[in-house]
DNA sequence: ACCGGATGTATACGTGCGTATAAATTCGGT
DNA sequence: ACCGAATTTATACGCACGTATACATCCGGT
């Protein structure tokens, strides 16, 4: 294996450790067992490097969510929501280090432009495929931009998740928990509509 | 106005400007318009000033929050979650950087236990009151937990809300998208949980 | 008026960083 | 076996950073 790859892999490695910012590239030479040099050599800058190594750990990240919503066959859409909400944080307990570095990923797309084009495309990639999970096959009246917003409003329910998992693993919701509470946001919805006095218990 | 005051200002400014890891103990001085060594004097390192500086405006992103929240008295469900997350969506547009920062501290709190603590108790105290948007009072009989597990809902809807806003403002969705893709899932969850079969369109 | 602590300032120090340079080594082609 | 390109290595340069030091200034109390 060529350094390039070792230098890869061991910024991969920085990137989970230590994160994005605090990783130097003595730090990664270290995780490489290569040479200060060989960065400048194969990638130019240890900036181009660690970047290189962002893009491939956030594609593990969209191959891991991908794994995550693969599960999603149950036949009744609760089910289907809740287990694919139950595996999230499943995977956010073993793959921590993953969703940390896609968070962190979030705060730098700011300043790198490269990386913010990678998220974003990710993100409208995962859209449609989120929305199946509500619309499924059969569901062929529903315009693309409905579907397109579902998606959207699941996948920010996903993002939001693994941000408190993050904050405070404690206080976050589980799946259960969350598709109880769409359980109840539509019961309220239903009874906002539904009559136009809400029922007042009956 | 002393030294220290100018201090955390200018930091707050840059906090906003260039974000935390970016900004240099010499670019607060800049922005402060004092000097050097008064960092040392007033906040012992430029870490701790920075971080006093990113709890003050995460302080000011709790109230911003809030100023948003309060406006949620329209009587209809749908009508109040839709002009939530269309002041949401205003509001990043206004306070763009107060809410990159935001985001910026997620990532942080990894490594800065006090920051993390702060966005703990900021997101715990979020919950219940983000619950009232859909549970309301006449709901006594809900349990905290049911209340929690909405509050949470909403919230992690909230912060991807957010993330999708400055990915790619273009794909992320408007409130009036949110609320359409709600009122699809509640109508899926109907149909999937009214009858044995769904209804095949009659 | 003067003292003493608090605050402000100019500047230098040491360190760790990313990168550049030049030499050493490897290795395939002939 | 030998050559030349590609790669690896050791090392040093220059710089920007955070912090410490030593001095200047302010200001309330007496």
């Amino acid at each position: 294996m060529g350094h390039r790859e070792r230098l890869l892999a061991g910024a991969r490695v920085c990137l989970y450790e230590r994160g994005y910012t605090r990783t130097t590239a003595r730090d990664i030479v270290a995780a490489s067992d290569t040479n200060l040099a060989s960065i400048g050599y194969h990638f130019g800058s240890k900036e181009a490097l660690l970047t290189a190594a962002l893009v491939q750990a956030f594609e593990e990240w969209g191959v891991e969510i991908d794994r995550v919503l693969r599960d999603g066959t149950q036949p009744d859409l609760m089910d289907r929501l809740e287990s694919m909400w139950t595996g999230l944080v499943e995977s956010f307990g073993t793959h921590r280090p993953l969703w940390v570095a896609g968070i962190e990923a979030f705060a730098l797309a700011e300043h790198l432009p490269v990386l913010r084009e990678q998220l974003a495309e990710t993100y409208t990639r995962a859209r449609p495929a989120l929305a199946t999970f509500v619309i499924r096959n059969g569901g062929e009246h529903v315009t693309e931009e409905t579907r397109r917003a579902v998606g959207s409003f699941l996948l920010a329910l996903m993002t939001g998740l693994t941000v408190q998992r993050l904050l405070d693993p404690e206080a976050a919701p589980s799946g259960k928990e969350l598709a109880e509470a769409l359980r109840v946001i539509v019961g309220a919805v239903n009874d906002s509509t539904d009559t136009t006095h809400p029922p007042a218990d009956a």
